[in-house]
DNA sequence: AACTTTGTTCAAAAAAACTTGAACAAAATG
DNA sequence: CATTTTGTTCAAGTTTTTTTGAACAAAGTT
């Protein structure tokens, strides 16, 4: 028998261009292609998809699934699913947005918010300690606009998981609380 | 006399801090470095800067300042600020964040928005079109829920844009209007 | 008009990010 | 315990993004 055909089988149309959607989303949060392809297929696929065959039907290597499955599980993205009589891990995916963006709000965006406010302690105490004293004034103001802008962005996260979710929110700091939808 | 020692003047400790923030805050949203050195340094300096300023205490090259300024200029992030009797083009950042954060949104993420609507609708052309019948359901039932996505972040768009500015917001599609803040 | 100033463009160099695949580890199987 | 299955790790290769700097354009000066 001459060289077996490879039986991968091959995306269809829609699932590809699926995909594609999911490949430029998280392009545009800053994750790389593959961990859009993976996410991508197992939203298009009805049952839970082994490793094997997402290396397989994606035709990407194994180093790629693997960390991508690594990120997505961090992430929140993807649930493992028990499959009875197989060995293999079984992925599914998030379906709810909330906790898509939860997960990513809580991986990739708090950390820096709050590695963010040591930072500018740390700004407040070397303009106090510059030479020039003259322009310490303005140095202060605009490290006050940057805790500003610090707060507010604090402020709008459980906003927005708020109407993501359609639950009730709380502000525990401000006094000007309210409920919203 | 020998080589004459270049009189860049340095930048400060807490400058190069207050930069080191904005370089990375801009990586978070996709920009490259040359950006957040360019906005940070205007957002740290008193006057107006011009195009040979940024270029000599930044260290940069001047084809990096030209194409930082024209993205900055483009995302509304930077003010073209006249000064009398100089040729030069100076510029001071924009210091509203629901300015900056507008700029970002209409300039970066609803073009990915709108056009994500007209693929959708591409794909679902797509499943109609495929071979395989049993499984049209799942497909158009995942399309329903990339869509709902879609429109809860649009939804959500204009309510960041009221939480920021302390405007009114009126969502003019759904019946449940709400004043926030 | 020739020269200077000011800033843009773009091809090539450099740097950063991503992917690959072979070597490896861990655990189940026979 | 040797073997197979399943998945991870990481150095090297590839691709993409960013930066550089020299050539160029536009407009002001003398």
């Amino acid at each position: 028998m001459p060289a077996t055909q490879s039986d991968t089988p091959t995306l269809s149309a829609w699932e590809t261009s699926m995909i594609d959607v999911f490949v430029r989303a998280v392009s545009l949060i800053g994750l790389p292609r593959s961990i859009g392809e993976i996410y991508g297929l197992l939203f298009c696929t009805p049952q839970a998809l082994s490793f094997d065959e997402l290396v397989e039907r994606l035709q990407i290597s194994k180093g790629s699934v693997s960390q991508g499955l690594k990120v997505l599980r961090q992430l929140g993205a993807v649930k493992l699913h028990y499959v009875p009589g197989s060995r293999r891990d079984h992925y599914q995916p998030e379906l709810s947005m909330k906790r898509l963006v939860r997960g990513f709000v809580k991986d990739q965006f708090e950390p820096h918010l709050l590695s963010g406010s040591q930072r500018l302690d740390n700004i407040e105490a070397l303009i106090q300690e510059a030479g020039d004293e003259a322009s310490h004034a303005h140095a202060l103001s605009r490290l006050g606009t940057l805790r500003s802008w610090q707060k507010r962005t604090r402020k709008l996260m459980p906003i927005i998981m708020a109407v993501l979710g359609g639950a009730k929110f709380f502000d525990k700091e401000s006094t000007d609380q309210e409920t919203i939808i």
